[in-house]
DNA sequence: CACAAAGATTAGCATAGCTAATATTTCGAG
DNA sequence: CTCGAAATATTAGCTATGCTAATCTTTGTG
């Protein structure tokens, strides 16, 4: 999902590919392993232990499935979700304090180009 | 530099490190390693150990510099700037495929907000 | 000459990526 | 109902990247 660790992200203590899957647990919600794995387009060995990380970080828990006790469910904290919060608002802030520089008319355009490139790489 | 590596990118067998330091050199011309390292944003002894994949992938080549030897010249080799180009191409290809997509109009549009972004987030 | 400063490397640790091999649980065929 | 195959996750073992602290080499200077 995110796919960069900026200057911002920083301040969490968490490398890049924690906090990517953090984020897709906190705004998708619980998933598998292979879930997870394929979210982040990484193999399952790999995840396997960025959910250890995780965990040990007191961010997610790891539980076997009720249903199907081969798979696990993974799923974000509260603090998980609190870290995650506060990285997204300095992210935010940063970019914000940007894109205040430029005019309403300017920003306008922003986002119609934002629009037209959606559209054109999907 | 590169902040990245895109699937365009892997087929090169160069993880991003090293892609992208490569990059600096075949762009920028041949640097020391503080020179390399800063440009890089990462620290001296990963420096070294990114330089290091390069020689012995034939690359780069590294060499004392004659007037202040504690200093060492890494400049890119012809086949690293070969292997440099075609992932060049293949990127912009993909990318170029892709904007081939919008009308004139608004092709246009996007070269505009990238102008903009770029002075609002300078 | 002796010693400090500059520049690079080495040592040692953690995280991330991979494939191959190994549990463990479930399912299906007979 | 049992036994083997399939599904799922983990472990083992390798490489690459990131860091700081310690070391080595070269250069410059009192």
């Amino acid at each position: 999902m995110l796919r960069m660790v900026r200057r911002e992200d920083r301040a969490s203590g968490l490398g890049g590919p924690r906090l990517s899957a953090l984020s897709v647990l906190v705004f998708g919600g619980p998933l598998s392993l292979a879930g997870l794995a394929a979210a982040e387009q990484v193999s399952a060995p790999t995840m396997t232990r960025i959910v250890d990380g995780l965990v040990r970080a007191g961010l997610a828990t790891r539980a076997p499935e009720p249903d199907n006790r081969r798979r696990v469910r993974i799923e974000a904290t509260d603090e998980g979700r609190r870290l995650l919060d506060e990285g997204r608002r300095r992210r935010v802030r940063v970019v914000a304090e940007r894109l205040a520089r430029l005019a309403d008319s300017e920003r306008r355009a922003v986002e119609r180009a934002v629009e037209l490139l959606e559209r054109a790489m999907r």
